[in-house]
DNA sequence: TTGGCGAATTTCGTATACGAAATACGGTCA
DNA sequence: TGACCGTATTTCGTATACGAAATTCGCCAA
């Protein structure tokens, strides 16, 4: 029997909304965030906005400016050649537990993802593509069975994101990347470690370059 | 030259404190954070009080009971096996990166810290022993020089601060721990990145070891 | 026309107020 | 004496109020 969960407060709706906004690029690097305006919009009161803006401050999605209010943090190279160094050592490390745990229906789970992910190739819509890329991920880190590494890549994926949809509106394809989970799936489905491992590595090095080259630009 | 930074809000005030109670033990897991009492103590009102208990919430270190207000998490052994199984991914690749890239005056400094390492050891004050073992592994991952790590392990040390506090005030010696970082430095600064990252992996297995013996009493 | 100064306005952080929901308590009935 | 029910109290989430600091705008002088 499920415990009765009481339906999220003002706050956390209200960060919620606020963090897809700026996940998605909608509220673009830079930009202010304005308490009364935001609390208009939702129609609630500034605190729960200002409740919510404190989370998104400490989790490094927003910033003080010093002088009033915060601003949409920026998308920084440097950033994301660390982000990306860090998933080098994650990822490799989720599909070897993976490998280790991964549950009986797990051939089935992954076939179906990877028709999933394909079709989100061929529809050409972005938001549908990150999506379903994070939900590839989180299937891997929830095979794992390891309940830092979800929850530390899933804190992690909104700032990839955020990277991501620059990357993608630029009409670089995500072909490749459904290349490579298909490798990763099969060498992991194989039994092979290494292989899965290697090809994890591969996945990463791949994505990193595809962002290093665009995100400049911006 | 430095930017002119503005005091802390009593917000974020609030929420290094209380932190800082959770993460020392002075607040026990499952205890209740009360609002008005907070607000009373530190001679503030509620809001900024709220404001810091929703970002400790957002991270994990208080939980909802669905009744009224948050109470102080549980350390779950499971947690810290997770925790433990990620810095094992984590830690020896940091001490990669902090091969290739550390700076001319590590040896120096890595000296330093194993000396001051020591005099915590001697003077078994467990706070001090607990703030000494972040400080050595910070430096490898400022060596290291990816913001990610950094920024993700100083996360997640408060977790580990609550679990080492239960294991040293049990009285379990930290000498071996401090023995381990004479190892890894050793190998680091003789260029041996293998070795290094050898008993980096074998540093976590036996800290993770003392951990689990002591935190299922608890 | 442009630079600078001061008043008006914006907008934030924090305090206080209020209503709702849950707990605690006390009285009543078996 | 112990279980149960209704009321009083606690305590939270959210709304509103207020003061302070920063920005904006307009006026005046060079």
């Amino acid at each position: 029997m499920d415990v009765i969960e009481q339906p999220k407060s003002l706050a956390e709706q209200t960060h919620d909304i606020l963090l897809n906004a700026i996940s998605s690029g909608e509220l673009a690097p830079g930009e202010r965030l304005n308490q009364d305006l935001i609390a208009a919009r939702l129609s609630v009161s500034r605190q729960p906005v200002n409740s919510a803006i404190s989370v998104l401050k400490s989790n490094g999605f927003v910033e003080d400016t010093g002088r009033r209010g915060v601003v949409v943090s920026q998308i920084s190279l440097d950033q994301f050649v660390s982000l990306y160094e860090f998933r080098l050592a994650i990822e490799p490390f989720a599909v070897r537990l993976a490998h280790e745990r991964k549950p009986n229906d797990a051939h089935r789970e992954s076939q179906d993802m990877l028709k999933r992910g394909w079709r989100a190739v061929r529809s050409q819509d972005p938001v549908s593509q990150i999506e379903i890329d994070f939900e590839f991920h989180q299937m891997i880190y929830d095979w794992a069975g390891n309940a830092t590494i979800a929850d530390t890549m899933r804190m992690h994926w909104h700032h990839i994101r955020r990277a991501m949809g620059v990357v993608l509106r630029q009409g670089v394809p995500s072909q490749n990347s459904w290349e490579e989970h298909e490798r990763i799936i099969d060498a992991l489905m194989g039994g092979d470690v290494e292989r899965a491992e290697e090809e994890t590595r591969r996945h990463m090095k791949n994505a990193l370059a595809k962002t290093a080259a665009v995100l400049p630009q911006t």
